[in-house]
RNA sequence: GCUGGCGUGGCUCAACGGUAGAGCAGCUGAUUUGUAAUCAGCAGGUUGGGAGUUCGAUUCUCUUCGCCAGCUCCA
């Protein structure tokens, strides 16, 4: 673990790399413009305005110009100078971006530059004191990205690259990451014949296949059975409807581009979209009839598929598709209710966490708007700073230990969102729970209070373990493809070594699955050796090698990758054991 | 959608303007075998799809679909 100190050290010397970069693509290609250079969590970045582009070729000319720079010993000066002779230096060197970050900083801001050798950069520091510093970097890869973030923008070239203090370190991360594309659910999780992609079927729609579904299937029971414990009652909706519906939730007007829309505005008198939430579909359920104080709180729970049309661009693996099953839900309850269902929300959430091991790799986010762009909202201010202000001091009486970020909030409520890195360390939402001031009155919800008056329910928008697709994806890269023994698609595999125990083996694999155990049977007793390492592979927690040595009792090795050799144990001693195991864990 | 990279049998890869090749997996037969590599044989590809350049395209160009990294967007 490295203490705060070394981090800075380590950011500072990869700030310090992206400058070499950025001198280096100077001297090779003078007329690309600077964008900026920032480090970060795992290297650093530059980005350069260059028309003509960079190819991977230039990535390793650039490399080698980095470690001449290097050679040549500047140190890494700071200097700081008015604004107006801040412009005049960065137009001199036809430098249009840094112009505008200039433009941009505040009346009062020091401006202060870097320099080594002939290379000049608008930075606001800190840096190593020298090039020679920066032992060891590499670049890894070329991309696009906007200026300032901004799809509306021109999209600039950028070079990411990391950096460390010793050529060992260096070596270890880039070990690291080659391990971590091993355990990427997107080459795990087809290898493991857990989901398939095919051209014709399209981008964003995997097909599950069986033991993935098998997986999917046993998180879905185990969902709808807590959550039934819990007070929840099911739904089951329409995966589509008309556009009047969606104009009314207010999708139509923020989420239309989100949407598949069946149908031609123009020309067809009915106009249909495919679902990409479930929560109307449940408030017409709520509002089926009249409701009183004493009905609520009302908790509804659906298995529900949704189907979103993300761009082109965004779909990834299992993470991120345009068709996926939620653990979906609404509560819908009196403002004096929020709280405790909020808790009991997160209770039933940090539970399904739990469960599956995953509740120390997960971070809270409390999900705000963005006030400076409303338009992205529905909703009152007043009623945006009430759901917020009630959310922080829930989450707060909860000790939850959270980070707020603007500008993440539904179009309709803040959200606190369970985040999740992947193994590449990219961040997803598995998670999120969402307070609702809004829709309740787009939809006209109601209910009798005590004092006689009709009056706007609370909704909480939520999912228990999130969509399945995703929760799956991020299982396979924390288990590496292992999956615990409850929700392992198979548990045992048997194998026979000569053709004379396959009646055996078959009577084993019954007791076992008797015993509630998913079992299967390799029973052509030939190269022994590559089928059970062929098991291994397919990360079977059980595999038991079946063969002669005359005593029955001791006829079966078992062996599990957890806990490595079990030794001899006899058939029945194994499935008590595996039998309790199963059951402990599902509980 | 944008930027860059990539698509050769189920998998891993080769050939890179001149008749598509190997290993593993698969199938058939032999072998009856205890922690990957028993032997022999067979089969499997209009090199993602389409168009163009060329005497000839897996190789060059364009286009389309898909995959990957990132940007933007998001569960």
């Amino acid at each position: 673990m490295k203490t705060q100190e070394e981090l800075k050290d380590l950011q500072n010397l990869r700030h310090s790399a992206s400058h070499l970069l950025a001198h280096a693509v100077k001297r090779l290609f003078p007329e690309a413009k600077l964008g900026i250079g920032p480090a970060i969590e795992n290297g650093f970045y530059y980005d350069f305005d260059y028309e003509k582009g960079f190819t991977e070729a230039d990535l390793t000319n650039i490399e080698k110009e980095m470690e001449k720079i290097k050679s040549e010993r500047f140190d890494i000066t700071r200097f700081e100078l008015p604004r107006d002779e801040a412009i005049k230096l960065m137009s001199e060197r036809n430098e249009p971006y840094k112009v505008q970050l200039i433009n941009e900083l505040p009346e009062d801001a020091a401006i202060s530059f870097y320099q080594q050798g002939e290379f000049i950069d608008l930075c606001a520091g800190p840096h190593v004191e020298s090039v020679r510093k920066i032992k060891a970097f590499k670049l890894l890869s070329l991309t696009g990205a906007y200026w300032k973030g901004s799809e509306k923008n021109k999209m600039l070239q950028r070079i990411y690259g990391t950096a460390f203090f010793s050529g060992n370190e260096l070596a270890e991360h880039l070990k690291m990451l080659e391990e971590a594309k091993l355990r990427d659910h997107n080459k795990l999780g087809r290898e493991l014949e857990f989901f398939t992609t095919v051209d014709v079927i399209g981008q964003g729609l995997p097909l599950i296949m069986p033991k993935g579904a098998k997986i999917i299937q046993l998180l879905q029971r185990f969902v709808e059975d807590e959550e039934e414990k819990r007070g929840y009652l099911m739904t089951k909706t329409p995966l589509m409807a008309k556009k009047e519906l969606y104009e009314i939730s207010g999708h139509w007007q923020h989420y239309k581009e989100g949407m598949f829309v069946l149908g031609d505005e123009e020309k067809d008198g009915e106009v249909l979209a495919l679902r990409p939430m479930t929560c109307p579909f449940q408030y017409f359920i709520y509002k089926s009839k009249l409701r009183s104080y004493r009905d609520l709180p009302l908790r509804y729970g659906e298995t529900s598929t949704l189907f979103r049309n993300e761009a082109s661009g965004e779909m990834h693996g299992l993470i991120r598709v345009r068709q996926f099953t939620i653990s979906e839900g609404h509560l819908i309850c009196r403002p004096d209710q929020l709280s405790d269902e909020f808790k009991g929300v997160i209770d039933l959430v940090q539970f399904m966490m739990r469960t599956l091991g995953i509740e120390e790799d997960v971070t809270y986010r409390f999900s705000k708007w963005d006030p400076a762009n409303k338009d992205k909202y529905i909703g009152s201010e007043e009623s945006w700073e009430s759901s917020q202000s009630q959310m922080r001091q829930i989450l707060d009486e909860l000790k939850l230990p959270y980070h707020e970020v603007e500008g993440e909030a539904a179009f309709y409520g803040p959200k606190l969102d369970v985040q999740m890195k992947n193994v590449f360390g990219k961040e997803d939402t598995m998670i999120t729970v969402q307070i609702d001031l809004a829709l309740a009155e787009n939809f006209d919800m109601s209910y009798v209070d005590s004092d006689g008056q009709k009056k706007r329910p609370y909704i909480i928008h939520r999912t228990s373990l999130g969509c399945y697709e995703r929760t799956l994806a991020m299982l396979i890269e924390k288990y590496n493809g292992a999956f615990p023994l409850w929700l392992s698609p198979v548990q045992v595999k048997l194998m026979t070594v000569t053709e004379k125990f396959n009646d055996y083996a078959l009577s084993v694999k019954k007791e076992m699955e008797d015993a509630g155990l998913r079992v299967s049977l390799d029973d052509r007793n030939e190269k022994i050796g590559y089928k059970i390492r062929e098991a291994r592979n397919e990360r079977i927690p059980y595999l038991c090698v079946i063969g002669e040595k005359e005593v029955e009792q001791e006829s079966v090795q078992v062996r599990s990758r957890k806990e490595g050799e079990l030794g001899m144990m006899a058939v029945k001693k194994l499935v008590a054991k595996l039998v309790v195991e199963n059951a402990a864990k599902s509980l």
